[in-house]
DNA sequence: CGTTGAGTTCAACACTTGATGAGTTTCCGG
DNA sequence: CCGGAAACTCATCAAGTGTTGAACTCAACG
């Protein structure tokens, strides 16, 4: 039976596949690294579909990280609960992420957003409008330390997941989840609601 | 003894041209992003002088990390002096040497290492045998506490230059560093001298 | 002088990349 | 059962990549 050309007949569950397949090769190779060629041989297809269904590689990117990252959960969850436990929530429901099943969009987006331009200038933006328009208002604090504390925590929890994820130190990347829960929460406590003296006046 | 005849070495600045041209590009884009064309272009020569030089682009980058970064000096500078203030200056010595003139082969390092395979893995290896064996000794615990407790310093700091160099978010990438050096300082001394409960059985 | 050999350039190879457009096969509504 | 549309493949393009080998320039030596 020769190889035939057109329509596949069954399921067309076929953009599924490549999506998939994306979402595994941004993961390990990021943006840059990943070529499309790749990512249809991953879904067995051919490499002009997947133009077909997503136009261009920017847009296949950027529909991989659509829903998968979504930061307001995580801000919701750390929030709801007493102040005084911020930081252990936190660190509990970023790590949750990673381990879940929408960790390797995260790991796609950590790797490509290091590696190129627009990427960065998206992720920063995204940090801007998504993360900080969001958790600033639930610390109630002024907008200047607000700031500074969220981006003094979420770099450590971004150097956490560099870390244990992309890099894969050990033994920070088999350490059970709940012990850097303990190491890390009180961290991101203190920047969050502590204080700070030589940062702020007091 | 040395009969060298031939062309003397009259203009030998082009070498150092082609560093420091790989130095800027590597740190803007990365390993894989900057290409020996762009690099050769931006020292005004022509690319196979590249090869001529330093062989391979591997060669090149691996040339240009060289030097430039030493963390023996950084642990040194930390661990000399009294026990309780090891995290503030570790943090402000961190700065430092990204605010000085080594910092551009720091971002192009960091920007590599997560970008292709080879340069993680060398990454991982060279903070194993350069920086935990070296930083061990000097903290006086027992082996599995230090690795943790290092790891966790180092993840927490790489997050910040990550923040701070390479995705510059703001208050973060404008901010004094003296500041972050008391903002950070103190938590990178708990994960290094500090109690841990919940995490290392007390 | 002529020879030497480092500094430098040119042109090209072999390859990969993202993207297109035409063509083929199957499905489904009328 | 027919015709349009969706799913799918093939061949191919134009750029860009790292790398190579031959050739040219030119200062220093014998």
């Amino acid at each position: 039976m020769v190889r035939r050309t057109g329509r596949r007949p069954g399921n067309p569950d076929t953009r599924e596949a490549i999506l998939s397949a994306a979402r595994s090769a941004f993961a390990e190779k990021g943006y840059d690294g990943a070529s499309i060629r790749a990512i249809a041989t991953g879904a067995g297809v051919d490499p002009a579909l997947v133009h077909h269904y997503f136009g261009t590689k920017d847009k296949l990117f950027l529909e991989t990280m659509n829903s998968p990252i979504d930061p307001v959960d995580i801000i919701n969850e750390a929030t709801d609960g007493d102040r005084e436990e911020i930081g252990v929530r936190f660190v509990r429901a970023f790590l949750a992420m990673w381990d879940g099943p929408r960790g390797t969009a995260a790991v796609a987006l950590l790797r490509s957003v290091v590696g190129t331009e627009w990427t960065t200038k998206l992720f920063r933006e995204f940090i801007i409008t998504q993360i900080l328009r969001r958790a600033v208002p639930k610390l109630g604090l002024d907008e200047e330390q607000a700031h500074l504390r969220i981006t003094l925590a979420a770099s450590h929890l971004a150097g956490l997941a560099l870390a244990r994820y992309v890099i894969k130190v050990e033994p920070l990347a088999s350490a059970p989840s709940e012990t850097l829960v303990a190491a890390v929460g009180p961290a991101v406590q203190r920047y969050l609601t502590g204080d700070l003296p030589g940062v702020f006046p007091a």
